[in-house]
RNA sequence: GCCCCGUUCGUCUAGCCCGGUCUAGGACACCUCUCUUUCAAGGAGGAAACAGGGGUUCAAAUCCCCUACGGGGUACCA
């Protein structure tokens, strides 16, 4: 099996396209096959500087690994279709010899005029076709000697002559046969007036030539798909298998997901964060977001594709040995961020400390934070983890580890202190500073027996001791985290306490 | 407009191909309870769907047709 993933750089690649780059790869591991990148880069007026790289630097960060690319070279290189111009334009010539497409001279106004004068006559999108090529200027209407006097002189197009009355059937390895008659079919333009291929000539070509098996792409092809059938039989080509994949929808319906969306909906539509470099416009990324790529890749893997059991956790490899087109679903699935978040949580929860230690790193250097050694970061970092279902969750449910309690409290918190307690801390705070060990373990049996002592509810206690350590009325243990704050920490804290809030007079 | 593709809980979906086992299963979100020093996490439970109409059949979410709705396409863009 040999698929690919052809994505053309005209901005940052969107998460419907990680989709379908992630199913190719999926099918392309599954059974041993290769995996081409390909940057289908035909139209010089929609290039986007970084683009390119962009896409490769997300993929990888995916963990989508290719074969053959631009990036890594390959049997069939270059990879970049721009660099493969004039090989299209040979097969275009070709075509035109076999029969299956004409040259073609009409100017942008004569095309527009053309368009003008069907709409007027009640035709919602006028086509270059059977019917009106007939009255064009095109090698078919023109003279022969005419023909070859304005290909020497003037711009051209190459455009494939669409076959007048036929049915053009194919196998959508999704949808079953799908079935389109070659009427409805304009006589695309293959080779444009500037040398380069449109997609559909280009992607057969480079398909036939890489020896692609199978092109699996999203269901916005399905309708130019005849088009590639003539094609291939016009060539008389060997056709690869057809998959269209669902579309992924913006969760109010709106249509499918594009990179227009931006940050619009809320969430991330982008792998990574993309600066347009025109615009200098800033798109934020699931990286950035603080999305581990496990995390994107299994949620991506099931919008529109489901597992045969009910397990929806997935590793890369596990995905890999699950994964089959016969169950990918049909219709267009909406994007839902919640459960996207609810995904990367339980990734969350699997990663190895270490892992998770390094994935976080980013994050806390971001926020202006000295390291800390390994050890007493995991620490930390293992009080965080079920709090959160993206990184940037972690640095706040740790929040009290490098932000100390505004003192004095505001009187909503202060209100909750419990003034038995408060009497007490003195008392406290020599009996910690004498305890060894300093772990949670032994801090929690300290504590529970100061509280029986003192005839209190553990819980006022418990919260009465958080509030003026973290300034917080939730979070995690609070013996973790005194045995992760330290007993100097701690007792500065403490202490400092006392000296703003004083310690309460018994009435 | 025309063409193509689709339509099961709010969302992602199982079941559909090979009709009965479906009083339609799971997950996210939501609600209740539980565990707990708190917040999460966990555990238990709840509410929630076969778009509509016709057929075929002893029997239809499952097969066929129509309608409605949704999506995609309709460029010298991919």
């Amino acid at each position: 099996m040999v698929v690919r993933f052809a994505p053309s750089p005209t901005g940052p690649l969107h998460i419907g396209g990680v989709r379908t780059a992630l199913y190719n790869f999926l099918l392309a591991k599954k059974t041993g096959g290769r995996y081409i990148l390909r940057i289908e880069d035909t139209d010089q007026t929609r290039y986007v500087p970084g683009a390119e790289a962009y896409i490769v630097e997300a993929l990888t960060w995916c963990g989508i690994t290719f074969d053959e690319g631009p990036h890594i070279g390959g049997p069939h290189a270059p990879y970049r279709q721009s660099e493969r111009k004039a090989i299209y334009a040979q097969y275009a010539h070709e075509l035109v010899a076999r029969g299956w497409a004409y040259y073609a001279f009409d100017t942008e106004e004569e095309l527009e005029a053309m368009r003008q004068r069907l709409q007027a006559a009640g035709m919602v999108a006028p086509q270059y076709n059977a019917y009106t090529r007939s009255y064009m200027k095109n090698s078919l209407t023109l003279p022969p000697a005419e023909v070859q006097a304005r290909l020497r002189s003037e711009p051209y197009v190459i455009r494939i002559l669409v076959p007048r009355n036929r049915e053009v059937r194919f196998y959508d390895e999704i949808r079953g046969w799908v079935t389109f008659h070659s009427r409805e079919l304009d006589d695309k333009v293959l080779l444009k007036s500037d040398g380069m291929p449109t997609y559909h000539l280009a992607n057969v070509v480079d398909d036939h030539l890489m020896g692609v098996t199978h092109v699996i792409r999203g269901e916005e092809w399905l309708p130019s798909t005849p088009i590639h059938v003539l094609l291939y039989e016009g060539f008389g080509w060997e056709m690869p298998r057809f998959a269209h994949l669902p579309l992924l929808l913006r969760p109010d319906g709106g249509g499918k997901l594009s990179k227009r969306d931006g940050d619009a909906l809320g969430f991330p539509v982008f792998p990574l964060r993309w600066q347009d470099p025109f615009t200098g416009e800033i798109a934020n990324g699931y990286r950035e977001a603080g999305f581990l790529p496990e995390g994107v890749v299994n949620y991506l893997a099931l919008l529109g594709w489901h597992p045969p059991g009910e397990k929806e956790i997935f590793t890369l490899e596990e995905l890999i040995e699950a994964f089959s087109l016969k169950r990918v679903q049909k219709a267009g699935a909406r994007f839902d961020y919640e459960k996207a978040r609810w995904i990367n949580q339980q990734h969350l929860r699997r990663l190895p400390i270490e892992r998770l230690a390094q994935a976080v790193q980013p994050f806390w250097a971001q926020k202006g934070l000295p390291p800390l050694p390994p050890e007493r970061f995991q620490k930390l970092l293992e009080l965080a983890r079920e709090r959160a279902a993206v990184l940037p969750d972690i640095l706040e449910a740790v929040r009290f580890f490098y932000t100390p309690p505004a003192l004095p409290l505001p009187s909503n918190l202060a209100d909750r202190l419990n003034p038995t307690v408060l009497e007490a801390l003195p008392e406290l705070l020599a009996a910690l500073s004498t305890l060894t060990p300093w772990l949670a373990s032994s801090l929690e049996e300290a504590i529970k027996g100061w509280a029986k002592r003192l005839g209190l509810p553990l819980g006022k206690v418990l919260l009465t001791l958080r509030l003026i350590l973290t300034g917080e009325e939730a979070g995690p243990s609070l013996y973790q985290i005194l045995e992760v704050l330290g007993l100097s920490e701690s007792r500065q804290r403490l202490e400092r306490f006392l000296e703003v809030h004083g310690v309460p007079k018994r009435v």
